[in-house]
DNA sequence: GCAGTTGTTTTGAATAACTCAAGACAACTT
DNA sequence: AAGTTGTCTTGAGTTATTCAAAACAACTGC
């Protein structure tokens, strides 16, 4: 049903130089329908379609796909690792404190103020890391609820 | 021979609520000596002083303390979580590439703009994390010399 | 279309960081 | 000095992740 997003997803692994198989067409379907995933939630959405599959391999995968560049592995303090496939472009993350629910943040645009520290004592600074952490929509309502009580 | 450190150290405990033990006060002396250590680190700097306390209790020790806002946890993706005693202002950390030292880095002052994403999407935002990852001049020297042979 | 080569996946086990639980023990209170 | 409360010790367990070797499949050239 999906074959014509399986065929993009082929080229972006071809074009990428890695060979086009079932678990890593797979984990890229898995992580464009639920970004910001961890390792056992792909597997768990990979393995009706590929039935055969391990975590192991979907380590594999993620660490293939990570390398190439096709997939970003970001890791806030206190969860596992998640992946998302948004590469390239240096945005940030915001994860809820309640529910753990992640979502995009967009960097600033035009410059870049998190990317120039003060003061680097020497560094040479190649990235910025930063992740928000916050209350989603969803908990900010269900906290009001339960407060209200 | 620091008796002084440790009376103070003593002080800094009771204000904070919790009661004065050797390992605690050793964990605090440890991460005066060596800041952003791991709790793997801090065992070995406290057991000589502590004969014999286990890892376990510097995890319980550094769980109370974190807990009691003495000390600031910080969990830089790929490594383990390193602890120091700078708490309350909210600088962030550069982590080299190479070797793993970390070194504070003060926020800028008078703004934030770290703290203030574009668009939060509804999130509420409570803190930013923000972690820089670069070389530490010493790789740098040793990767030119490296470089050059 | 078929065999070869290279790289990927499967299978199984191992590691590291961290947590949990129960009893022994020590710090502060009166 | 004795009691209470909280802390430490001891030991085992959990989870995320990695490593290694053999089975297997994808792309290459014929």
């Amino acid at each position: 049903m999906e074959t014509v997003t399986d065929a993009a997803l082929a080229d972006t692994l071809r074009e990428a130089g890695l060979k086009v198989t079932e678990p890593r067409v797979a984990v890229l379907t898995a992580l464009t329908d639920i970004p910001h995933s961890d390792a056992d939630t792909i597997f768990g959405a990979v393995l009706p379609s590929v039935p055969g599959t391990s975590l192991q391999a979907v380590y594999g995968v993620l660490a293939a796909l990570t390398t190439a560049g096709l997939l970003r592995k970001i890791e806030p303090a206190g969860s596992s690792a998640l992946y998302e496939r948004r590469t390239g472009d240096n945005h940030h993350h915001i994860v809820c404190t309640e529910c753990g629910a992640v979502r995009d943040v967009d960097c600033v645009v035009g410059h870049a103020p998190c990317l120039t520290p003060s003061d680097a004592g020497g560094f040479t600074v190649q990235v910025a890391e930063v992740n928000f952490w916050g209350v989603c929509p969803d908990c900010q309502t269900a906290l009001t609820q339960t407060s209200a009580d």
